[in-house]
DNA sequence: CTAATTTCGAACTATTTGGTTATATATTCG
DNA sequence: CGAATATATAACCAAATAGTTCGAAATTAG
């Protein structure tokens, strides 16, 4: 079983279903879901107008698929950079250089489809799916977090959910400062103090501290 | 002189133009910048369409003015809720509950136009504005930061330009999430929880802490 | 090779949108 | 009151936009 799937039937497509996605991202990133037409899709994506509704359905239909794919790449590469580092500093610290440097990478859009955008779009759907995901962000640095607890790392009452709610914010905050042109070296100066930052242990426990 | 201004010559003006402008805040506050037709505009400021066009521009120069006028009236309210409170952490405290206070107010959208909309308009001088203003916040808060020093609240080598970069960042992060739905009552525990962060003494000086 | 199937490319239609024009209305000045 | 001035209302127009239709093209099945 080799091709599992037989060549369909009529005339083959021209265009890749995924490219023509990941295209398609690229242009509600850079110039907003509403600011986006269906020409600048068909333009973007290199798909024609026809095949396009045929295939994807309306700008709405796309977005979604658009933002799921996003949603499901980033957080990849984001877990990635949380968990790659073995120490809990760097692990953070990577998080936030992460969410830095892809919101300044040279040839895509500023910014983060999930975090500068998506938020703005008028949509129940995208607006629970959004919940979910910083929901989810969040309980991946906590559990990151509570992992730093178990390796002795930080103390044993860390407030860790506060701290990691705290680590969405500051990313956001970079991430939105990325989008109206902060350079991407503030940015990762940033970065690090935020890093910095979360890790301070809180004043209830310096007493604890063996420094 | 109490009518300095002569009443002018021709049919007066049925709207307000400070008035029509402030609804024009709220028009592009919850529908975002390319999210807004002139109808729209037509209709949420009670201004007819020549008369649109005539007094205040396209839409963009309608943006502009409400952009700088919300900018100002908001400044003013945040840098109210920074100094009013003699005490740091009160001040910090105060500033970012403001931020959520603002963010999830009844009967107004969501979010913020300055944090949230007006960063995806694709401007050079939107962008240039939102620059100023962002740093022109943080300035406000380091020397905040600053007067903390001398009253004695937090240590001298407490990294003031850091923190209050941080400070605007978990505003921005408190914000966005306004944005997207989370309630206010979750954010106003963040709000505090991000107060208290913020005013941890760094690393090095907790040798010197008195406790 | 022919028929069936699917996509492609171009054109088409109805609607929305940005911006203007024309006429009526309200006010001041003489 | 009548002329001048400025705004309001409605209608208008051209361009952009969303979504569809139709014939040509490319492929497989028989």
């Amino acid at each position: 079983m080799i091709q599992n799937t037989a060549r369909p039937r009529g005339r083959p497509r021209s265009f890749d279903e995924t490219g023509a996605l990941e295209k398609a991202t690229q242009v509600f990133w850079s110039k907003g879901y509403d600011g986006v037409t269906i020409d600048d899709l068909v333009a973007g994506m290199g798909v024609g107008r026809p095949s396009l509704y045929a295939v994807f359905g309306d700008k709405r239909a796309i977005f979604l698929r658009v933002l799921k794919a996003y949603a499901e790449r980033k957080g990849a590469l984001a877990a990635k950079a949380l968990l790659s580092p073995m120490g809990l500093r760097d692990s953070i610290a990577g998080f936030l250089r992460y969410a830095v440097e892809s919101a300044t990478e040279k040839g895509s859009a500023r910014g983060c489809l999930l975090i500068c955008v998506a938020p703005l779009v008028n949509d129940a759907e995208v607006q629970r799916f959004l919940q979910n995901a910083a929901t989810g962000g969040s309980a991946r640095l906590e559990r990151r977090f509570r992992d730093g607890i178990t390796a002795g790392e930080i103390p044993s009452d860390f407030p860790v959910a506060a701290r990691a709610i705290q680590v969405t914010d500051l990313a956001r905050g970079l991430t939105m400062r990325a989008l109206i042109g902060t350079p991407r070296k503030t940015l990762l100066k940033d970065a690090e103090e935020a890093a910095e930052l979360v890790l301070l242990p809180c004043l209830k426990a310096i007493g604890k501290l063996r420094l």
